[in-house]
DNA sequence: ACAGCATTTCAAAAAAAGTTGAAATGGAAA
DNA sequence: TTTCCATTTCAACTTTTTTTGAAATGCTGT
């Protein structure tokens, strides 16, 4: 099918440089690296895990409750959320002991302060 | 296996009410919309028209442009944006002029101040 | 070195999400 | 009212993500 823009926003796009200057300016590593983040928060578990670790570190055995998920399945969400840099471990003797990091933190407050509003 | 938390971090849930205190105020509902809008945000297409959008209101024959993806493709993707509140869509005579909501612009900002640092 | 515990890893199976192309829709112009 | 054009919808198919349970890892105390 053919590529034709509409007059109105024709004029628009003039005065930002034209189309394919809006094209060019795409931030491509940003918006690769934001997917990547969203992949890891888009999913109840791991949200939930998120959420209440910005109320406490917590140690597996805590989370597996938590969720009522198995070590293994918790373990496979934990991973996620640690590439992602939204949480780290450090180890308390015989226990993991899962937090977040800044960044993770910076997440649940924007979702505190934007609430979401979406079609039921 | 048998639920036991650590010392160290008993005592610190003692100061915050106690571990079933921390699990009782996970805002459930919160979780469930970020929860969606986190899915449709997860997926590099949909980022770009995002990003881009921010920049320039846009009908759909742009965008198959601007995402190499067929009508049909755009058009699934763009009902998910649209149903989690990130974009919404006006008529101007043939055309849909597609646009971001305050809610998607809030995101895209987000992500300008706070970029992810995801392991490679 | 061995046993016990908390947790991770693995591979196969199940579930969810994205793609495709053809057919349907709905407004605008003839 | 018919045709045209931009876009959406549908159902079958493909790909990606999650779940499962068994086996591996790696501290810690004996």
């Amino acid at each position: 099918m053919k590529f034709e823009i509409p007059k109105e926003i024709e004029r628009e796009l003039q005065k930002k440089g034209g189309w394919s200057n809006i094209k060019k300016r795409l931030p491509a590593d940003e918006i690769k690296q934001v997917e990547k983040v969203m992949k890891v928060l888009s999913y109840e578990t791991r949200l939930r895990i998120l959420y209440a670790m910005a109320e406490q570190r917590m140690c597996v055995c805590m989370l597996t409750e938590l969720t009522k998920c198995s070590y293994s399945k918790c373990s496979y969400h934990l991973s996620k959320l640690k590439d992602a840099g939204l949480i780290k471990a450090t180890r308390k003797g015989n226990y993991l002991v899962y937090s977040l990091t800044p960044f993770g933190r910076s997440i649940v407050r924007h979702f505190k302060k934007y609430k979401p509003e979406v079609k039921k």
